[in-house]
DNA sequence: TCAAAACCATGAACAATGCTCATAAATGTT
DNA sequence: AACATTTATGAGCATTGTTCATGGTTTTGA
């Protein structure tokens, strides 16, 4: 029977090439995994490797078991450490996943007082998913996921934790710093900082300059929120952020909200939750303390 | 360290609720699976049931445990079978997934052709889903889904596979048989008879009636195509269905199409997979003959 | 080209794990 | 209280997986 073993096994062996070095990383001697996979391709019936030379090459075969281990190993590790948590009195990790950057702002504050209150509880934040954060949601990578686009699913709970308003920042000498609101075609000839995301996930681009025909002069992206600021306030660009980032930033750097369109342009970010964790105590804690 | 085999324990005790049945489910004896648990419990450092007289209840850490099974365990059913039938010459199974009722029947027909070509290549076809046919996509519960609503996420390809208009069905005795086209008020005397599906989902009330703030004198529900269509055609109600569909049966039944709205409903159906998918050829030759 | 190095395969012996059997204890039923 | 059903436990057994020792194969590099 295909069992977790064998699925470590198919892993190491991606991951290290050959035998021997798997072997040691499994804690095993060579003999008894070359023993271990010439049982298993004598059990499924077909191999799992094919050997060109020395290299072995995951066949057809193999390939299903390979995706099977990258996806299921994970969640025997989170579920075992789940577990002993729990058994060691501590009661877990919440694993929240972040679709949009500066989100990550907002949750540094939220999360402060929540680990104060729930000192067995740790906080893992992720922001990169293969299927994006719904599919981490779905393929429970995270518990929890913080979005600016609820995709409303069976089994799958949001609820809308803020709202704020999307601005773009210029600093006191650029040309619309004293304007009431920008229009797409007044960045024209700015260069526009971003996170590095797809342009379709900005949504600068989607709903405000591609609706109007309108581009940039240039579009770079930048990582960090702060540089991104430190970068406008010295006149290098204009980013869109939400404004109670910018404002928080005021004080110290020469920044400016200026309203997108006339009017405006509201975000409302959602956490959402598998519905089974909703029982969960500090899971529901969590998005409480979230709300405020 | 947890194996697959404490999950099918876990699953087993849940789904018989006695250990002896559970043992007799496994293929144990009753003495090895109470030794099992009891190894379990100690190696995890936490019991996973509670006792409640005879009643075994699953505690916080038995039910992580059992939320792992469930998800985990049909992964690797469908992987080895996946394996074995490719051991055995054939191809494995391609499990469909269908979000949209009336679809059933255009895959019928698509079906057809490909079983024939490719003998080897089963095909399943499945339409209850828990976090619904995008999540079941991303947690493998299937491999395809056809779909009336294609959500990109990152890993997964859409392929559009057929337009079609989206008409109201009644028989040539009802009032609406020989208007041009139907407005959201003229049906408000009718039954409506649907899929059983929410409302949230029939496109004929989230875009035809609640728009305009419209509603039936009764909303019926039906699993089948056909018998819904006998219904109308007897005059017991009026549909919403493809244009198509409704011109299979006109025949022999007495099924006239009208236009929903002036511009009348126009549908484009989809076909996702995942992304890694899209190599395995057999898939590839599916969506192929699909687009036809 | 040939030896050395790295890697893989195999069989036998051993160790550990899990299973069964037999039986005792606990729980629920009448 | 007696009985039926379910669970727990310990000892012995069987299976499985592991190591050790060794021989074969592929690659490397002088």
């Amino acid at each position: 029977m295909l069992d977790r073993t064998h699925l470590k096994i198919i892993q190491a062996i991606q991951q290290y090439g050959t035998l021997t070095k798997s072997a040691e990383a499994l804690h095993l001697t060579q003999s008894a995994l070359s023993h271990a996979i010439k049982k298993l391709d004598a059990e499924l019936g077909v191999p799992m490797w094919e050997k060109e030379g020395r290299q072995l090459r995951l066949t057809q075969a193999g390939k299903r078991l390979s995706s099977l281990a990258n996806r299921v190993l994970p969640q025997f590790e989170h579920c075992e450490s789940q577990i002993t948590d729990i058994a060691k009195g501590r009661r877990g990790t919440l694993r929240i996943g972040m679709e949009c950057h500066p989100c990550y702002q907002w949750l540094l504050k939220v999360i402060e007082p929540f680990l104060r209150e729930w000192p067995d509880v740790d906080i893992d934040v992720k922001q990169e998913f293969q299927f994006g954060g719904l599919g981490a949601l779905l393929g429970y990578e995270i518990d929890l996921l913080v979005t600016p686009d609820p995709l409303f699913r069976r089994g799958l709970e949001y609820v809308p934790v803020f709202d704020y308003e999307h601005v773009l920042v210029v600093n006191s000498d650029h040309h619309l710093a004293s304007v009431e609101y920008a229009k797409p075609s007044d960045i024209g000839r700015d260069v526009l900082i971003t996170y590095p995301v797809e342009a379709s996930r900005l949504d600068i681009f989607s709903q405000f300059l591609l609706p109007a025909g309108c581009s940039v002069k240039q579009h770079r992206t930048l990582e960090t929120t702060e540089i991104m600021l430190h970068m406008v306030a010295a006149g290098r660009g204009v980013g869109a952020l939400p404004k109670w980032l910018v404002e928080e930033y005021s004080d110290h750097l020469d920044l400016i909200p200026v309203r997108l369109g006339k009017k405006g342009m509201f975000k409302q970010i959602f956490m959402g939750i598998r519905e089974e964790d909703q029982a969960i105590d500090y899971v529901a804690e969590f998005i409480n303390t979230a709300q405020l």
